[in-house]
RNA sequence: GGCCCGUUGGUGAAGUGGUUGAACACACAUGCCUUUCACGCAUGCAUUCAUGGGUUCAAAUCCCGUACGGGUCACCA
């Protein structure tokens, strides 16, 4: 019998042959710099941060180098499967306005994207394999192996299967085959080549070079379910998509020795390598790396509620994953994410502590830069989902609201008080009259003088008045009442006067709007009109007493 | 336990042998300015880069040991 042969009938129903895809699949026209990069989870569940970080870079990197970014699922774990998985992260990448250029319901000529509908590939790769002679049958069951682990433990040797402890390596052909044909169970296993007290290298895009022991392990490369274990389905997968760089989790280095082999073996040219640290965050003592269940903040889901733009998101992984992204950003007004150079040297090699003050401190940052109407137009379409009854309030009083939106907006330094959708609400619920009247409540620390407050609306406030104006109106009222019409005036001497001029607006801030803390009372004033700080204020009196 | 990686302030970090008496940002504190808050400005916040030793005229930066933290050692990815 021959191997090719042999080959067939351990790896039986495949349709072509390894040939068949390098044709299939020919390399992309790929000019100088483009980066072919994937994004490559397995479907236990829906997007969370993490796996936008780790994206985010994939994503950046190609586009910035004109190139190509891919989403791959890589559902090689029957077991691990989740209900409606795949379906979950295609979902909220497209919510989250995230778009790959291939992948599943991406498109793409390099497909299948889904791993578990690419078995016939990897087999007959495998029967490639097999045929060369570089891999064999195992039929150790999981009891032998355990077993053996035992031993290697117990003598202080080295874990694995490997050398005098493959066994099955030395299996001839017709053992082999006699075993298959008594129905037992068998993987595939590579015939590893390595010697364990070789180095390789791996020269790392993030973490520099790395050198560690040859592999030799003949690690297993097609289950017993007849799908390919990750590391083969790596090496395949990344060599027919073509992938350019491979940019991945840390936790993948120390098995890098495997990927670099199989790569060889199978006579593959093997791809450059970033691999990424995790996001982390510190409990107690320890450090871990951000959990969906123990994290809220680590959910999309989060972000959505609270009203979080997913372009803040990216901007915060973006001053994590580059150091001298944020330097950049602030001092290049104007320009975003896709104006920036990201580099590999400058992502972080150890882990990078989650900070969600960090976040909401650049999300302050980024809603300060938005017009009103950018921001109306968010805060419409969030409290569409979320708060029915502040969108019906801005959709009747559409120019009012961006007119408040404005307040302190649009001038060389905004303010800086909203840090997602949900705050605004918090921030201006007082100038709509039908929150206001339902919702103000006048916790008073000391009274308020009704006449000063009437005097002023009646004879002196008009809401044509420049803030110029405004303000000298305020200063000529002052003295009347025994305030100080100068702030300086009152310091000097606090005995001659009843209050400064501080404390008359804030009298009248807090009759208005019941708070002590508003935008510029100007502006307030100016936007309810006459009439109804007229009536506010006999809500005022009412509620004084 | 073997192999690999990391350790700079409350946080993220800059830094790759000498303009570092350790940048920048966030947070915090105090003061100034001010119609409040915010903004802004000023000041404070690591006498020191986990630790011990070595190389050097010179080390956070190079080398070795130790401690601590992380990763990995599956028919999981």
């Amino acid at each position: 019998m021959t191997r090719k042969e042999y080959s067939e009938i351990l790896v039986p129903n495949v349709e072509h042959d390894y040939k068949y895809y390098e044709e299939k699949y020919p390399s992309r026209n790929l000019s100088n710099g483009e980066m072919v990069t994937r994004f490559a989870p397995s479907p236990t569940g829906f997007v969370h941060m993490g796996s936008l970080y780790a994206s985010f870079i994939d994503l950046v990197m190609a586009k910035q180098s004109n190139g190509i970014a891919y989403l791959r699922i890589e559902d090689t774990d029957q077991k691990r499967e989740v209900e409606n998985g795949i379906e979950g992260i295609v979902k909220d990448f497209k919510n989250l306005n995230i778009n790959f250029d291939e992948g599943p319901s991406f498109g793409g000529n390099y497909g299948p994207y889904i791993q578990s509908e690419r078995g016939d590939i990897y087999r007959a790769y495998v029967r490639k394999l097999i045929e060369e002679d570089k891999a064999y049958p195992c039929f150790c069951s999981a009891e032998e192996l355990d077993e053996q682990r035992n031993i290697q433990e117990l003598e202080k040797e080295r874990i694995g299967y490997y050398g005098v402890w493959a066994k099955c390596r030395t299996l001839t052909m017709d053992e082999a085959l006699e075993k298959v044909k008594n129905g037992e169970k068998y993987v595939i296993r590579l015939k590893s080549p390595g010697n364990f007290n070789n180095k390789v290298i791996l020269h790392d895009l993030i973490k520099g070079n790395i050198e560690m022991p040859e592999n030799d392990m003949d690690i297993v490369i097609l289950k017993s379910d007849n799908l390919p274990t990750y590391h083969f389905a790596h090496a395949v997968d990344d060599h027919l998509m073509h992938t350019t760089h491979v940019i991945r989790g840390d936790e993948w280095v120390s098995s890098w020795n495997v990927h670099e082999q199989l790569f060889k073996v199978l006579g593959f040219d093997l791809p450059n390598y970033a691999h990424i640290s995790p996001l982390t965050v510190k409990e107690g003592n320890t450090i871990r790396k951000i959990s969906k269940r123990k994290d809220p903040w680590a959910a999309v889901s989060y972000y959505h509620q609270k009203g979080i733009p997913t372009e803040v998101i990216r901007l915060y992984l973006a001053t994590i994953n580059n150091s001298t992204f944020e330097a950049w950003y602030l001092q290049n007004p104007g320009k975003g994410i896709d104006d920036f150079k990201f580099e590999f040297d400058k992502c972080p090699i150890g882990g990078s502590l989650f900070d969600i003050q960090k976040l909401i401190s650049i999300s302050k940052v980024y809603f300060s830069s938005l017009k009103a109407t950018e921001v109306y137009d968010g805060v419409l379409n969030y409290t569409k989902e979320y708060d029915q009854e502040f969108n019906e309030l801005l959709v009747k009083y559409k120019d009012y609201a961006i007119n408040i939106l404005n307040i302190e907006r649009e001038i060389p330094r905004p303010r800086r008080d909203i840090s997602a959708y949900e705050d605004v609400r918090t921030y201006t619920w007082y100038m709509f009259d039908e929150l206001y009247y339902k919702e103000a409540k006048f916790n008073l620390e000391k009274e308020y003088n009704i006449e000063l407050l009437k005097d002023y609306v009646n004879n002196y406030f008009d809401q044509n008045d420049s803030k110029e104006d405004w303000f000298n109106k305020i200063k000529e009222l002052a003295p009347k009442y025994g305030y100080a019409s100068e702030t300086k005036a009152y310091k000097a001497e606090p005995e001659k006067y009843k209050g400064s001029i501080g404390d008359v607006c804030e009298a009248i801030r807090v009759a208005v709007t019941s708070l002590t803390m508003t935008p510029d009372l100007y502006e307030i004033l100016k936007n309810l009109g006459k009439e109804r700080v007229i009536k506010r204020i006999e809500f005022f009196e009412e509620n004084q007493k």
